[in-house]
DNA sequence: TTTTCCGTTGCAACCGATTGCAAATCCTTC
DNA sequence: GAAGGATTTGCAATCGGTTGCAACGGAAAA
């Protein structure tokens, strides 16, 4: 279909040779070649076939960009960074959408046939041993989000969420809240389970202070009303840690079915800032996640992983800090 | 990096057609050599590279996805479902997030040099001279939320937005207002203009009805805040028809900055029906746009074309309707 | 047993590029 | 003008597959 070396070859009456290298950076070819060259190819509008170069290169530019957090709304800042830094890069992003159905060790082998440079599993609710799969196959991966602490085989960039647990504790401790509890994402999430930890870690020597838990079915606003509203039938705590603000928001629909105020009636602290929380509508204390300083570094680390494969994992963590709005009672 | 063909036709000991054969849909393979080629295969951990392949065969199985709705969060739902469509049908998306500093130029350019199979363009903000490159450029392209009136040479998926525009209007008459405002999206999107438009259309006959309009800088939360937060400076109409329940959402936000009570003291109509218009915290009156359809239409029409690439080019349009929640005040 | 036919197999060319190597060209310098 | 060195150039092999074609082999038909 398209034009092809060969044609801008003959038609500048050079080599096919020439052709490649006047668009291979630093190869060396003459002024003179050049010019006849990038005249004939302007003329066919020729652009070099990006995947037949990748045969002999071993190069695709190609990143797998995985992900299975499509009902969070921070989703859409995680992605639009993502996208932006990598073609900034001159990278690609090849996307996944890990959905229940599908069985993860096929977008395994789906992401070596189409031969990634690199892979980006964009998800804190994958376990480790997902991105250990790739690094197995022998393919560059980065788990952004992901659990430091147990997977020394894989890069990891992220925050430390059992600090944030516990930075969440001390948050509700110093507004003098008695009874506290900890809404957490999926169980089987790591992001949950360490936060999780860290909150009642803070919390163990506060015997003064009542601690209850419970873990809402996904990520999402749905998931958490549903749990809130479970909750407001009981005996709530006086104010909740939610393991992210999309769960806050689910939570604080929950609240106003029930006539119930937050941050007056109960507090509320989140975790992430995602734009909606800023929104007045919402006004919701939150632990801010550099999001954007994240997927900066990640796609930095890619780059620097395509030049040295072999590199020696690492973990990038983040620091978080409390940003305050108006679900939380104020401090004494 | 991986295994070839090569080593696979080694160990089974074999040709290496034969190898090719086996895992190619219909070719003529005996039994007892697919036996062997498929242990050797498993065995060697073994997978065709589909970029090599495509050389020959002239297929990548890549569908370029442009997008440029980062904002608006229903592209989160736009976005999930177009991943797991094309993942369905063994389709891969190779994302573009056209922002304002990309050059789109550049993204035909590229998208051509990965050999996409077909582009969609997802996007009612792109003119329509955009998706129309590909065409000329020779790819197979589905314009999905696009204008479908003027751009006869391409495939066109998505709604009728006059019609929507004439609905609004319509619903609002019923519920009897007598000054109505649009409040649209970016003044260069197809679909703000065409909105406004029907909407237009719809009241120029009713000489009694006040009508005004305004354009948001773009089809986001803050653009609709602060659109409407202008209009409440001056002599606002008693309801507003939101050219999407993303600016709807802003808009309301602005409107309790006011203490005005949506429904009550302005009526606002969106258009989308996104997930969060459905929150019991939002409950937006809006025209429900059947996205979910769009888009697997839009999909069957990719795969469609690439069986037949010089296919008619066809608009598919699918209608709408509205969805009472409450913000509008209840018929008379 | 020989002929015929059909399904299977391997050879070799090709897809669109890159790249090591040696030949060709250019520019200096004597 | 010739020798020398530095660039530039083209040849041909290669990347990992696919595929048309002819040869092959086995079974059924004669």
């Amino acid at each position: 279909m398209g034009v092809t070396l060969k044609e801008v070859a003959a038609l500048a009456g050079v080599s096919r040779s020439a052709v490649s290298r006047t668009f291979t950076e630093g190869a060396s070819v003459s002024a003179k070649t050049r010019r006849k060259v990038e005249k004939a190819a302007l003329e066919l509008g020729y652009s070099p076939n990006a995947l037949a170069s990748s045969l002999t290169t071993g190069r695709t530019k190609l990143i797998g960009l995985i992900s299975n957090n499509f009902h969070n709304p921070i989703f859409l800042e995680v992605f639009d960074q993502f996208t932006r830094a990598l073609q900034e890069r001159g990278l690609r992003p090849l996307i996944v959408n890990l959905t229940d159905e599908t069985e993860p060790s096929n977008s395994v082998r789906m992401l070596r046939q189409y031969s990634v440079d690199a892979v980006i599993v964009a998800s804190s609710t994958l376990p480790p041993s997902f991105a250990k799969a790739f690094h197995d196959a022998g393919v560059p991966v980065v788990h952004t989000f992901g659990r430091s602490a147990t997977s020394p085989e894989v890069h990891v960039v992220g925050i430390d969420n059992v600090e944030c647990g516990r930075m969440a504790a001390r948050e509700l401790l110093a507004r003098g809240y008695r009874s506290v509890g900890y809404l957490g994402g999926p169980k089987d999430a790591t992001s949950a389970q360490d936060r999780y930890r860290g909150f009642t870690e803070e919390l163990v020597h506060h015997t003064d202070i009542d601690v209850t838990h419970c873990f809402a079915d996904a990520y999402s606003f749905e998931a958490g009303r549903s749990k809130m509203l479970e909750q407001l039938k009981g005996f709530p705590p006086e104010a909740y840690f939610c393991g992210d603000d999309i769960l806050s928001i689910g939570a604080l629909s929950a609240l106003s079915d029930h006539g119930l105020t937050p941050g007056k009636d109960i507090g509320i602290i989140g975790l992430n800032d995602m734009e909606m929380s800023r929104w007045e509508s919402v006004d919701l204390t939150t632990i801010h996640q550099p999001i954007k300083q994240i997927i900066t570094s990640s796609v930095d680390l890619v780059e620097e992983m395509l030049k040295e494969p072999q590199r020696y994992p690492e973990a990038r963590i983040f620091p978080c800090r409390v940003i305050e709005r108006g679900t939380l009672r104020p401090r004494p």
